[in-house]
DNA sequence: TTAGTTTTGAAACAATCGCTCCAAAATGGA
DNA sequence: TCCATTTTGGAGCGATTGTTTCAAAACTAA
């Protein structure tokens, strides 16, 4: 019934996050968000309510999209070590216009600090849902007798994802790329 | 001669720190900064010409006062390799105020990525200054015969500041602490 | 074709942004 | 004491912010 809506849900979603992932949140105007998604102030705001909320649409949209699809091709892979790395090496390779960019779970966790409790905790959330998915990948390295069984699953996940962090950091303020091999190596002699 | 400036440039830098430091550099109005510093806007553009300008000479006075300070007290020491584990703890500890903050410069880094090439470029420099000095403290440790002479203390130094970075990234979205010594045992366990 | 419903695009809203302007205030030198 | 010079505080600048409003457009059901 009645007019129907002229965007598919999804490319609006993939545009915004391109937005807010390169430039942050508060630097993202509604201007940039008409001039990118294609859409006006009135089907946005019919449609997603407001620029916060936009937002956070576009947080369960990166989570889904982009963390969980490389968390489901790497950390539940057949070779859980293996995939551990090239976890890393993904979170690192990818082509140099979003490389440059980095996370935009760290970049949120960053700049919205003091913003609205619902973000916080969709960021929160969504860091736990890596961690955890390095844990069972860790475990089952041991399992497969890839790691030692003195290892211990919760703890090294944690310093992983604090590693991870850290190269997200440094992948969207320095150019360079000389330095992601040495981090390869370095992440590969943690899992022992 | 004639009327002399009212304020202690330290202080009011010390103000703008805070305000820059907690809520990122776009979040922060010029009404927030003259209310924090306690000066007009006429003061503050008169003596450091605008928001910008006034944001690099905290950058500096953030990078003198506290990693300057805190590089100086613990990279330096007499015992190198505990002095570096208490360079992290000190990253930790702060009072709870400003250790929920993290790193002006992780922050920075993170929010103005597409900022001016000054900004960015007083980043790279205090990043840099940082792993420097990591580095140096890691052949003291070497040559004191507390670390392994294989260890390389360029690439330790590069691995350890991103282990930082993480650290400061987590430390800003995670009230807990709980995590805080398992973090001090991983940075000891790279110390070998 | 027509009536009913929703989306769209553009104009404009009040609020806030960084910043400028300038008279009043505060000093040292003559 | 009065002049020259600089700082101060506050009013207000144009531009931009997120958001609202609403007529025109686009569809379905009858």
């Amino acid at each position: 019934m009645v007019r129907p809506l002229e965007f598919e849900e999804d490319t609006v979603l993939s545009s915004a996050m391109l937005c807010f992932w390169k430039q942050g949140y508060a630097a993202t105007s509604m201007r940039d968000l008409e001039r990118e998604t294609k859409l006006s102030t009135g089907s946005i705001y019919n449609s997603f309510g407001s620029k916060d909320q936009l937002f956070e649409r576009v947080l369960d949209f990166y989570v889904t999209k982009v963390i969980g699809r490389r968390i489901g091709k790497f950390l539940e892979s057949d070779n859980p070590r293996e995939g551990i790395l090239e976890f890393f090496a993904d979170s690192m390779n990818s082509s140099a216009d979003i490389r440059e960019m980095g996370c935009l779970l760290v970049n949120t966790a960053i700049e919205m600090n003091n913003h609205t409790p619902v973000v916080l905790e969709k960021n929160l959330l969504a860091q736990n849902k890596v961690e955890k998915a390095l844990q069972k990948a860790i475990s089952r390295a041991i399992e497969a007798g890839q790691m030692s069984q003195k290892t211990d699953p919760v703890n090294l996940a944690q310093n992983l994802q604090m590693v991870l962090s850290g190269l997200l950091v440094k992948i969207r303020s320095d150019k360079d790329t000389s330095w992601h091999p040495q981090t390869l190596n370095f992440v590969s002699s943690l899992l022992v």
